[in-house]
DNA sequence: CTTGACCTGTGTGTTACACACAGGCGTATA
DNA sequence: TATACGCCTGTGTGTAACACACAGGTCAAG
């Protein structure tokens, strides 16, 4: 047998067995561990970190919650509005509203990025590379320096 | 007058001055100082930092880069090929297809992004709020998890 | 000379992990 | 039983690009 049971039906997880059954990586464990997302006991001998079926479940949510734009610190607020008994619902509509306003924002900027990295590769297609002088550290970079 | 000319034909600036000629805050000179993009000669009498022409060519120039991609770390290996007299436009054109390829993706993602949490909103529409229980933190971001 | 506005350098905080490292655990082999 | 070896552990640090806080300095006006 490779691992022996811990206890007959309250699961017991070290670190790369909670990441394992959440599929994350044993660092994204240490890291929501670190900041006190997630709140194991300790295994008395060796110093440890233990985690239950309730950090798993935590540790799904949080990885939901990321998957929908939620920061770290955000899903920190729900989760203790959660365990103090208020509902977290107001909080979490609120503050998707304003990420998706967010996001548009950074889609924009990016998607503007995108079109001058293209403009760049365009036009320097026709441009040869040079040796830098005094006055040009690369003149390619400079030839499109916005004129705003 | 409110500041005295330093020089005949050899302007210096310090942090502010610097900043407001390349249109960023100072805390951006600052940086780009602490890093080593720029290298000022020192007030000798209270330590301020004295930056010059070269310096706010270095600055726009570094500021154009920032505007097509380039990262402050690939900033300063194109300045430092620059000043050793290498030409750095082979290095400047293979990041930029290697970034055009990146920001593709990352667009991609945060569009994807955009479109769950924009079905997450439509989706609440018709949930209500709810008290936290043993079992769940937020039902609405519970409702929401992917199912690879 | 004092006041007050503005400026300076330096130290620290931000986000969400990834990586390095020294040492521990547990199993398989000798 | 001794040991070797691979995987695992916690902790410390690095990453990107600044923004902010803070104590003190500068400088012109009164």
């Amino acid at each position: 047998m490779h691992k022996k049971q811990q206890r007959s039906n309250e699961q017991r997880f070290k670190v790369k067995q909670l990441a394992d059954h959440a599929g994350v990586t044993s660092d994204v464990v240490r890291h929501y561990t670190r900041i006190g997302l997630l709140n194991p006991a300790k295994l008395t001998a060796n110093g440890y970190k233990l985690y239950d079926e309730t950090d798993l479940n935590r540790l799904k949510f949080i990885r939901s919650a990321k998957s929908l734009g939620y920061t770290l610190s955000e899903i920190a607020t729900i989760v203790s509005h959660s365990t103090e008994g208020q509902s977290p619902c107001p909080m979490v509509r609120e503050i998707l509203i304003k990420r998706i306003a967010e996001n548009r924002k950074k889609l924009d900027e990016l998607a503007q990025l995108q079109h001058r990295m293209e403009q760049a590769v365009k036009k320097w297609a026709r441009m040869p590379d040079q040796l830098p002088n005094g006055d040009s550290v690369c003149h390619l970079i400079e030839a499109m320096t916005e004129i705003n």
